[in-house]
Parts: structure tokens; C-alpha cells; sequence
DNA sequence: AGGGTCTGCGCAATCGGTTGCAATGGGAGG
DNA sequence: CCTCCCATTGCAACCGATTGCGCAGACCCT
């Protein structure tokens, strides 16, 4: 015989990619034979089938994710658009779902929408183009009509979807639909600063494409159960506070209230620091609430005190309804996840300061 | 004729892909002149390719990514292996770096390697069998070699990578490399410590899989080039000191010297605040120096001096390397990208807490 | 008028797996 | 010993685009 052999992937130049025909020739069967063996088709016989995978893995088969996708019309790829992979919670659930989805066999391809409808449906196209099985959705600003007519609604979820755009009261539970327990957060928020004595308590929006009704609302109407006589303040951020809270510290400071609950803890810590050159002590002169439950937040100083959500879960709950939906060819149940106030220093006693690590 | 003609796309139950062939015939014309026209392909006359256009459109066709890849042989699609979605500088890494490369055209595969090399060697092989057009390792732990071994070398950008593994001195034009010039960072925040009084002075490392000798290094040596008398002090990091800094903390108390030199922000604010347990004002008992530059040590309490990399220039110059290397068919050359030293609070006088915004 | 050049377009092969259907071989049952 | 059946395996079509090559007609030149 020829010296070397068969011997394929030797330094032979630009090494060729091993296809499945070759694995099929080293062990004297046929293609289909070999597909159908690495997909364990219990057609094969357990000799055959032994012996093409070992030989595709000693060969170093990579099969071709782009022919197979074609005939077999998946790619065993997720799509995932969310606003922005920069923010802490949204690179934590971006990072949850990609774990599960490849713990499940599926890829992930990302792209960030910007909080841009234009960027939006754009990523839904590139996800059309590459095929993908399913497609999650988080904090889209499309609305649900729209999306369900550019992408498989069976194949599609929606992370905290902008609640103006769904059924409210008993939306919690809509199928495909992954949301978390905001209500209740916020009302035992609330609660913990009311039995902190604090009565003046405003709401702090987080800007114009970073809104959340339900927040505001449950903050208003915990206050009114209490039958407390301040209604519940808002201050509304301009547009983009969120990186630049002066403006809008200075007119918290000119206002004064006693006790703030955020849109999220990113706008929370930014008024903290603001707020701080105001010569406003916290919590002494003021109380702060966050939302996300974000690192960050149990380590600022004052430590703040947030609402936080299982980020994590909820990726990881994305991931897995959306499996499941393309498995089951049908949306799984919507899931509520719950949510935690995590009490700490900012709205504490000025004792809580010298806490235990 | 039957009612409603060839209208494709009504509501005809599971809506069939609309294909090049549809579209094709719509302007009678063969599809590999459909396909021509789509490409802009000079043989095709300028009205025949208007008319492909339009009907394209119309028709709202959308190519099928796996035909034309398994055709084609390239996927318009990159790969982007990182440490980490969930921390601020890969969020932002990622983030600029997916930007970049969809408005280049190209869709981006994501795959967190969670700083485990088996992991790593997964997500190369996932991005081989989607068949990415090159690929981007940030931060990653495999040997060049191994890397070099595993996808095309001239189809690979290297992002921070681990210096041990690399051409030290020379290397940072290694073709495509891209490194941030942290020496001379790290040089400039200890000079400035020296300037600021201080002479006890310790780098702090990050833990087992997050280190960096360059850093370390220049911590000595710029203090040696000042003659200064007190050696670097080094706190090796307890695995995972990062999320838990209580223990590294209390050695560092004991200690107690001037100035701290962190591996990266994160550690340096988990520090800031495990120190404040032990009675520590920063920067009246210590200094601190940070290193990244992310968002939240512009608003920490104090607010954290840091040597802050372009986190986003260094996705987009991943981004634009690998995408030139695809062109060219070889790597670019590599990039030096310049930190800056951000003095702040930590490593200011007291007075510098009563600063302007 | 005939030959040569372009221009514009279509035929058919091709990429690398998957899968419906048929074929093969051997053993069991009658 | 013949037939039937089942367990295995192979043949060939197919997925939907891209692309080398060839062909038809228009146009130009001598």
C-alpha cells in the first residue's frame, strides 16, 4: 500500500474538512448509513453504529451545521435580541440563556437592538436569514402584533415584554410570555419605607424608552392602601438621565422627598452620586430603593436596597420555554418569576453602617 | 384567471417561504439570474436587475443563510468566544463587537467560555460546524497553538490575550492581536500614587484565573525606576477573592498599606467597600487604583481612579480585524490601543469629595 | 453580407448532509 | 425445502442558493 495510507488531515496543505463521506468510506458503509448512525437511528446495528462514531471521532468529524440545516430545515440556533449586552441584567440573562441553550444543544446568535425598532426588525430579519428555530425577545419595543407576524409566533418568547402591549391583570400566565413578580416587588418595597417612616415617597422614572407603568402604578396605589395623605410623587427623567442624573438630582434635592423608589438600580446609584453633591445624606436625608438587583448594588455605599429579580432565571427560563416550544411545536406556559426585596443600608439606620461584612 | 392570481403570501396556512425561484419567476427570469441581479453582478442589465429588486422586496424574499452558505462556502457570520457576558468590560467588548459586525454585515455567534478551557474548546467547535466565517477569542485561556490548531489561524483575532502565552516585548504588533497598552497605564496610576505621597505600595491580584503579570510587573518596576525603598507589596487573590473580598480585605488591613493597585475594578470596589467594615476611609487611610474604567467607578463613594481601557474600541477593532482578515485572506496588522489613567476620588485628598459634578 | 465581439441571460452542476423507499441477507415458521 | 418477515443497509432525490460555462441576439466592422 501507498506509504501513509488513508491517513486523512495530514499536513496535506490546506488541511480539507472530513466529511461524513469520509467517515462512511473508513468504515466501508454509506453515507446514510453513517448519518443515520451518529444520529443513533435504532435502524443501525449496534456494531455499525460503535464504529462509525468512533471513527468520526478519531477522524475529527465536524458535520457541515449548514448542509444539515438545509435538508433538515433547523439549525439548532436561538436568536436573542435584547436591548443592550452593556447593562448588567440584560448581559446576566443574555449569559443564562446562552448557558442553557448550549447545555441543550443550541447556539446562540445575539444581537443588540438598541431600544431602536429599526435595529429590532433588522434582527429579526438576520435571524429569518439564518434559520433560526426560535427566537427570544427581551424588553422589545415591537409590538406583539408586529412581532408575531415577522417571526414563527409558535417559536417565539417574550422577556418582560413592555406591558402597555399585553394583557395586564391576567397577563402574568400568557403562553410564551417570561415576566417577573414587578408588583409585588414594589409594593413590599414600598411597605419597608412606610415602616421606615418615611410618608413623602416619589418615584423616579428611568427615562424614555426605560419606563415601567406598573412600577409607578403599584408605587401609587401601595401608598393610597396605606391611606397615606401624600399621593405618590413622580419625576419623570429627562431624556436620558440615566447617564447623567444631575439635572434630575437637582430637582429631587429641591424637593425633597423623603424616600425614593427607582426604575432600576442603575438610575438609583447614578442619583445617589448626584444626589451626594447635594450634600444629601443617605439614608439619613433620604431613603433609596433600586430595582434589578444588580452586583453592583450590594457593594455601593451606602449599600442599596433593591428589588431584585432572578435575572438569571429568567434567562435560563427564556432559554427552556423556547426549547420546549420548538420541541412541543407549541408555547409552553408563561411564567412569573418572583422577585425579593433585599433590605440594606440605603434605606437603613445610620447604625446599619457599621454592619457586619 | 383563478381569483386573486399568483398573489404568494396570502394567508394560505403555514405561509411557505417565499424562494429565490418565486421571485425568479415573478419577473420571468431564471434564478441564477435573480441571484446575479440580488448581487449586483455587472453582467446583469440594469432594468432586469430593478425589476429582481423590487420583487425581492415585495415579495418580502428572505435568502436562505444555509443554502447559500453550503454553496458559497462562507456564512456571514462570526464568531465571538469570551470569559464572561455578565461582567461590564466583556458586556462591553461584546457589545461594540457585535455592533461593528452587523453593520458589516455579519451576524455574531456568542459563546461564553466561563473561563474553563474545555469549555472554550466547545465553543470552537460549535462556531466550526455553523460554519463561522472567522473568529474572535477574548481573553481566552487555550494556548495559541492549541487555538492556531483548532480554526483557521488567518481567520482568528486574539483580544487581550493572556500575555504568558505570547511574544512579550515585541509582541504587541503581533499580527492580529489586539492589546491595550496597559504597561504604560499601570506606570502612569503608580506615578501618580508616588506623586500623591505614597510609598507602601501593593498591587492586588485578581485570582486564579484572572490574573496579569504585565500589570504586576510594571507596579514594580515603575516603583523600582523611582528608587523608591519599599518593594511591591503583592496580595495574592484566595480563589474567587473577587466575589468575596472579606478575607483578602482583612490581610490587606493588617497590613495596612498606602496605596492599592487592583487587577480590575470590580476587585477594587468589592475592596473599597470590605475595608470600610474594617474602619478604613479611602483615600484619607488608603488609595486605591482600579483598573477598566467601567461605568460604575465613576460613581462609586468614592468614586474610583482607575486606568481605563477603550473596552468598546477594542470590540470594534475585533470586529473590523477579523472581518478584513476574512477579506484579505490574512491577519492585519495587530493593535496597541492607549488606556488612560481616570484620577479620581479614591486616590484624591479629602477635599476632592466636595468636587464639582 | 458575413464574421467577430459584446452583452445579457439560462442550464445544470454543486455544496454536504438527510431521508423515503427499495433491496439485501439471514433466520424463523410451516 | 419454501415462504415470509424482520433487521440492516444502500440508492438517489432533495434542501435552496451560487456559479462555470455556453448560447442567443444585437451591434459593429470590413
Amino acid at each position: 500500500m501507498p506509504s501513509g495510507g488513508a491517513g486523512p488531515n495530514r499536513s496535506d496543505g490546506p488541511r480539507r474538512r472530513v466529511l461524513l463521506k469520509d467517515v462512511a468510506q473508513r468504515v466501508n458503509v454509506s453515507g446514510s448509513t453513517a448519518s443515520r448512525a451518529l444520529a443513533d437511528d435504532p435502524r443501525i446495528g449496534a456494531a455499525t453504529r460503535l464504529a462509525v462514531k468512533a471513527a468520526a471521532i478519531e477522524m475529527n468529524y465536524v458535520p457541515n451545521a449548514a448542509a444539515r440545516s438545509l435538508r433538515a430545515r433547523r439549525t439548532r440556533a436561538l436568536g436573542l435580541l435584547l436591548p443592550d449586552l452593556r447593562d448588567p441584567v440584560h448581559g446576566q440573562v443574555a449569559s443564562a440563556f446562552e448557558q442553557e441553550a448550549r447545555a441543550q444543544g443550541y447556539g446562540v446568535m445575539v444581537v443588540a437592538g438598541e431600544r431602536d425598532p429599526g435595529r429590532e426588525r433588522l434582527a429579526l430579519r438576520i435571524f429569518a436569514e439564518h434559520g433560526t428555530d426560535g427566537v427570544a425577545v427581551v424588553s422589545g419595543l415591537l409590538s406583539p402584533r408586529e412581532l408575531r407576524d415577522r417571526v414563527d409566533p409558535d417559536r417565539l418568547v417574550l422577556v418582560w415584554p413592555d406591558h402597555r402591549s399585553l394583557p395586564r391583570r391576567d397577563g402574568a400566565r400568557t403562553p410564551g410570555v417570561i415576566q417577573t413578580d414587578d408588583a409585588s416587588g414594589v409594593r413590599a418595597a414600598v411597605e419597608h419605607l412606610i415602616a421606615n417612616g418615611c410618608r413623602r415617597i416619589a418615584y423616579v422614572e428611568g427615562g424614555v424608552r426605560a419606563s415601567n407603568t406598573i412600577r409607578a402604578e403599584t408605587v401609587a396605589s401601595t401608598l393610597r392602601a396605606h391611606g397615606e395623605r401624600f399621593p405618590m410623587q413622580t419625576f419623570p427623567a429627562p431624556v436620558d438621565a440615566w447617564r447623567d442624573p444631575g439635572e434630575l438630582a437637582a430637582r429631587i434635592a429641591a424637593d425633597l422627598p423623603e424616600a425614593l423608589v427607582c426604575y432600576d438600580d442603575q438610575l438609583a446609584l447614578g442619583l445617589m452620586d448626584a444626589l451626594r453633591q447635594h450634600g444629601i445624606r443617605i439614608p439619613d436625608d433620604m431613603q433609596i430603593v433600586g430595582f434589578d438587583g444588580i452586583p453592583f448594588a450590594a457593594i455601593a455605599n451606602p449599600r442599596l436596597t433593591t428589588v431584585a429579580v432572578p435575572s438569571a432565571e429568567l434567562g435560563r427560563a427564556a432559554a427552556t420555554s423556547l426549547i420546549r416550544a420548538i420541541h412541543d411545536g407549541a408555547l409552553p406556559e408563561g411564567v412569573l418569576l418572583p422577585v425579593e426585596v433585599v433590605v440594606r443600608q440605603s434605606t437603613g439606620s445610620v447604625a446599619a453602617l457599621a454592619d457586619q461584612p
